[in-house]
DNA sequence: TGTCAAGAATATTTCGATATTGCGCACGAT
DNA sequence: ATCGTGCGCAATATCGAAATATTCTTGACA
């Protein structure tokens, strides 16, 4: 199966944010496979495109079909993975005209959700900004061990940093949305970015202006921003259609 | 368990839309139970907050506890119904406070792909507008049966005609998030609308002003309309608790 | 040589049963 | 009388295999 690196023990990233678990630990199985499932697709440990068949993920996981099963009817609910009825479950694939698609909806939608964070945004909200934004800005990009991939570190802080500025937004629904939409972006950033210090944007100085612009409350130029910010990221994507139709 | 109408014959109103399916016919079990599982709830034959037991259901549907549990599943991660692990499902309970969020969210995001399907409407939208329109200023709000329940017909027809305005937003993400935000919507309209010609409006006026805006091609006037439509009809829900807290 | 059909092989879907977990009640000790 | 403990019931979670569906292989026939 498609993988990329069967490292099954590597650090998971806790790319499953937890906004959608209850207060208890998740100590059923399901929830487990289900996490891991999760976390190997958005952190590339599959290829887009790949067939996920239920012998080798029962065996993987270390689990029954059942399980397996309600991990991936759950991601195809997302759309992480597709399902095709008497056909299976595959990892769905990436494509110019979807990219085009999220990023248009992550545009209005993100700008949306960011804008409502900052009018809402209190001292705490600052806080947790500029504290992820020290964070995000203290780690390296690349990888130590692997120089042309991008760090497991940083696309969690990253990950972090874009969660904290929307995190002041006070409609649940409307901020849930655009973190899934950011997930679904995951997987084109991890495909389509394999080198991380590309072209030549100042991504860190991007950062830190969106920050400035929450910070003074300034919603419109913070969208602006944003905007832009996420714009660039898809054209930096564009033209490498070389992992878009992975086996 | 909470049931209102044990008629399962009842006609299945085709409130599951076909966008997720595949081409095919869905054949198998799991389709078939969710899809059924989906319009009970729906269209009300089970109340919010009811406990979904799978020895109820599996009888019901005539499965096993493998078909339920994936429908189940299928729809706790569209947040129809909740799932406490280890405690089993239940629908979700009415509130205020989530229905005003599930308002502004739909104000936000509705409106935003009103705009872009205005926009981008070539003149077979504007057709099936006209169409869905007429279809729903012909049908009668009220049951021929029971006068104090809305209709099945008119609900339906109802839903048509807002899907026909939105069906123009060429970007199919947002498109489908505000169509899923409308049927969450569908469960207060269900329970604490039990009366349809309530209040002093005119819902077929309001209806109306929405197809002309949309039709001279006046987005903002449009969004507006729209948003005060939304607004309203909260508005005439806000009161009522009594069916909020159903057991 | 190409096409088609039957059957084997493979994968998914569905089932029924077992293993776990959580809860309430009775019982006994303090 | 109250709190803690353990047993038993009820419901869910998980398993492993049977039932279906699809794909691949093979071989006969035009």
């Amino acid at each position: 199966m498609g993988e990329v690196a069967d490292d099954a023990s590597a650090a998971r990233t806790e790319l499953q944010p937890a906004r959608h678990r209850s207060a208890l630990a998740a100590i059923t199985r399901t929830e487990q496979v289900y996490t891991q499932l999760r976390a190997d697709i958005l952190s590339g440990r599959v290829l887009p495109g790949t067939k996920l068949r239920f012998a080798d993920l029962t065996e993987r996981y270390d689990c029954s079909t059942s399980v397996v099963r309600e991990g991936l009817t759950r991601l195809a609910e997302q759309g992480l993975v597709q399902s095709e009825p008497q056909h299976g479950f595959h990892v769905t694939p990436l494509s110019q005209d979807d990219l085009d698609d999220l990023t248009t909806a992550r545009c209005e939608l993100e700008g949306l959700v960011l804008r409502m964070s900052i009018e809402h945004g209190d001292i705490a909200w600052e806080s947790d900004v500029v504290a992820a934004h020290h964070a995000l800005d203290r780690t390296s990009m690349q990888s130590a061990t692997d120089p042309i991939v991008m760090s497991e570190e940083w696309t969690l802080a990253h990950s972090r940093f874009h969660q904290a500025l929307l995190a002041a937004c006070p409609n649940q629904r409307l901020r849930n949305m655009a973190l899934s939409l950011r997930d679904a972006a995951e997987l084109y950033r991890r495909w389509s970015l394999p080198i991380g210090h590309d072209d030549d944007r100042d991504v860190q100085g991007e950062h830190r202006a969106l920050v400035a612009a929450a910070l003074r409350g300034d919603a419109a130029g913070a969208v602006r921003l944003l905007d832009e910010h996420l714009r660039r990221t898809t054209r930096a994507l564009g033209t490498r259609e070389r992992a878009l139709t992975a086996q």
